[in-house]
DNA sequence: ATGGCAGGTTATACCTGA
């Protein structure tokens, strides 16, 4: 079972794009983050064309919004609210397999990290606390359960282009970093992108538009995550960052994450 | 150290992203 997830930043707009993608790699399954878009005007036919018929979309106008894309049937989904807030953040899926999926967006968090001064920050935080609750509250460690999305924090010292740089910048913060610790711990996953690259490699899946040349300057950060619970970590095996299609025209500024496994 | 771009919106400037 191959699946994808992906921050398109526009569904609409990169329709193509991901047409292109799902023909290259032929992910089962899908999830897509920030499609900005309400349910009723999703391009559900465009999937639809592909094969991926089974569709739990969860959007909402111009900001967030999440979506799941299956050519394999499930049997269940559901939106947890965090936060108490509507923002489209989180959607779950269950294949009939009985492996389950959730698609996360994390709030990006603005630009001052402090709580105290900036509630986008502080809603960021408080964000992850609910994830590693919510986690710790799910229970049934044993069962196979797979996490991704644009979790917007960059964890460890080689998902970005500079730690020392970056420690006090929106992201790779200590107090995100340790809280996206607490949420790993949470439900024993497995981080499934250093499981192939060594930490002590650059990991990269988001790179800035307001670079020149991104691919030059490569000032990019690990935002972008696919995590497995301990009963399909023997499951796993490749993942793969998409990077070149950072260089597509019209690019998303994230690119797909895909994870390859033996079921 | 800074500035740099892109997407959406009852738009034509402003908010958001990270």
């Amino acid at each position: 079972m191959k699946i994808a997830t992906w921050n398109i930043n526009s569904v609409r707009l990169r329709i193509a794009l991901a047409k292109r993608f799902l023909k290259e790699h032929q992910p089962d399954a899908i999830a897509l983050q920030e499609t900005k878009v309400v349910n009723d005007l999703f391009p559900r036919q465009a999937f639809t064309e592909l094969g991926y018929v089974h569709q739990a979309i969860h959007g909402q106008k111009g900001y967030h919004g999440v979506a799941i894309l299956s050519r394999v049937p499930f049997r269940e989904t559901f939106s947890h609210e965090f936060c108490s807030n509507s923002d489209c953040r989180h959607i779950q899926v269950t294949f009939d397999n009985g492996v389950e999926l959730h698609d996360f967006y994390v709030p990006a968090g603005a630009d001052i990290p402090d709580p105290l001064v900036n509630p986008k920050f502080a809603h960021k935080l408080g964000f992850l606390r609910e994830m590693a609750a919510f986690f710790e509250t799910r229970g049934r460690r044993g069962d196979p359960v797979v996490m991704v999305g644009d979790l917007n924090v960059a964890p460890l010292e080689n998902d970005v282009w500079s730690h020392k740089q970056l420690l006090g910048v929106v992201s790779h913060t200590p107090v995100e970093t340790g809280l996206l610790a607490q949420v790993k711990a949470s439900f024993d996953w497995t981080d499934v992108t250093r499981e192939f690259v060594p930490a002590s490699e650059k990991s990269y899946s988001w790179w800035s538009y307001r670079a020149s040349d991104w691919a030059a300057s490569d000032r990019g950060r690990r935002l972008d995550h696919i995590w497995v619970s301990p009963a399909l970590k023997a499951a796993v095996k490749s993942q793969q960052i998409v990077k070149k299609m950072r260089g597509w025209k019209l690019a998303s500024d994230h690119v797909p994450v895909v994870v390859e496994l033996a079921l």
